[in-house]
DNA sequence: TCAAAAGTGTTGTCACTACACCCATGG
DNA sequence: CCATGGGTGTAGTGACAACACTTTTGA
């Protein structure tokens, strides 16, 4: 056997499942950013403090399945985005029991999460300024952070952001709330309309006092998946062509 | 409870650590492919059949220890590269138990591998043309192999499969034989160069009858990370700078 | 008629490709 | 001296950033 001390004695490891849930929110200045859902931890260890939403894995429960119900309950939405974070399970990262956490990161659409559920166990605080976290959970939520500000770049998750049709103004504050940079309007529209995954409504969003913008949907259909996760939400599992 | 059939009761889940393997050997033809090691399955379920290096995971050991292990283990070699790859835990993967699998792929030294162990129980086969594995393993090792070929057109993971010096051809030829496709020489010569990863050693390759190539060395200080994974073997995780 | 945002045109830069060409060595 | 790869030069292309400019609306 290779490792010298045994913390945990035989004591069977567990296995639980943890989500990482991201929705835009206007801060105090009305700018929208990045908040994130945690519940307050009611038994040892770690007693009190903040967590990410999770539990053990029911046997007979997918992951992915544990990572949406765990969102569903503290948050009463349904993740427009989810996928596989990475998987925690470093010997020491709970005391006495073994823990590994599988974790999942989501996106929920941002009007939902205005009307989400709140209340003494559950609070929900801006994802760049967190507050000491139980466990290693605020290293798992800045890889998830990370990951998201990598994949917006390149993929078209923003769109899980908002609603049905939006202009390319609105998908546009989404990813600059994200990336925390302004963006060229001119490019980004052109970069976006040249992806092909955006599909004209035909409708335009009237009121403002300036010329009324043309409204998209995300096509999720058009074009090959960039990247074949095993297991994604929105974007199923596709082949490649063959070389 | 939201699942309808209970296949498994109250059997506990079990958590495996596999490990899909990388290394370039010459193939009939003599140029160089990707060949994985697999294992003969010793005991029900899906026993005589071949399955990834694994096992279950041991209370006390690290799930990249027990990954590095199971290398060791099944080749007798250290891995060069080691990272998780994804976790499968589908309640039905395998019959019986719940079993939840945190995969990592490793890549191994080419030439420590043509000196690898094998035995009645261990068998290299090319990974672009497997048999018809146990479980889920195909499609993991399919996924693990787009995720190396992936990688190795943005990062520098080719060295791994070479010493400590190498020659920017012999370089080439390792990212050739992953991506299956001729590269420009001249062009590869410049991207690896500009890259600054790469650090020359002062020395040549001499002894072929042409003009002698550059040795160089992989350097890893080089430049920030460009992947953040919270555990890697052999780039360590490192911040990026503050925007 | 004017502010404000929608939307278009144009130019420069940079990374990467293709390919012509010169250099150094062993036989 | 010549075949063989090592190594350099250079023109073309396409993606993207910067920014000037025109268009359309509500007040």
């Amino acid at each position: 056997m290779p490792q010298q001390t045994q913390p945990h004695g035989d004591a069977p490891t567990r296995l639980a499942v943890s989500t990482v849930i991201f929705a835009l929110r206007p801060d105090h200045s009305g700018r929208p950013v990045l908040w994130t859902p945690l519940v307050r931890r009611t038994r040892e260890p770690q007693l009190g403090l903040w967590a990410l939403p999770g539990g053990w894995l029911p046997p007979n429960e997918e992951l992915e399945a544990a990572a949406a119900r765990t969102l569903r309950l503290t948050t009463g939405l349904a993740p427009k985005y989810l996928e596989q974070l990475y998987t925690f399970g470093e010997v020491d990262r709970s005391p006495g029991v073994r823990v590994v956490s599988v974790v999942y990161w989501a996106l929920v659409q941002s009007d939902e999460a205005a009307r989400a559920v709140a209340g003494p166990n559950v609070r929900w605080v801006p994802a760049d300024t967190l507050p000491g976290l139980a466990f290693d959970h605020n290293r798992i939520v800045e890889y998830a952070l990370w990951r998201l500000r990598t994949k917006v770049e390149y993929a078209w998750i923003a769109h899980a952001f908002l609603g049905d049709a939006f202009t390319l103004a609105e998908l546009r504050e989404v990813v600059e709330a994200v990336l925390q940079r302004p963006l060229d309007p001119a490019n980004f529209r052109r970069t976006m309309l040249a992806s092909g995954r955006l599909h004209e409504t035909g409708e335009r969003l009237a009121g403002a006092r300036h010329r009324p913008p043309k409204l998209y949907r995300y096509d999720s259909s058009a074009l090959a998946a960039v990247v074949p996760e095993p297991t994604a939400h929105t974007e199923p599992m596709r082949e490649r062509p063959a070389s």
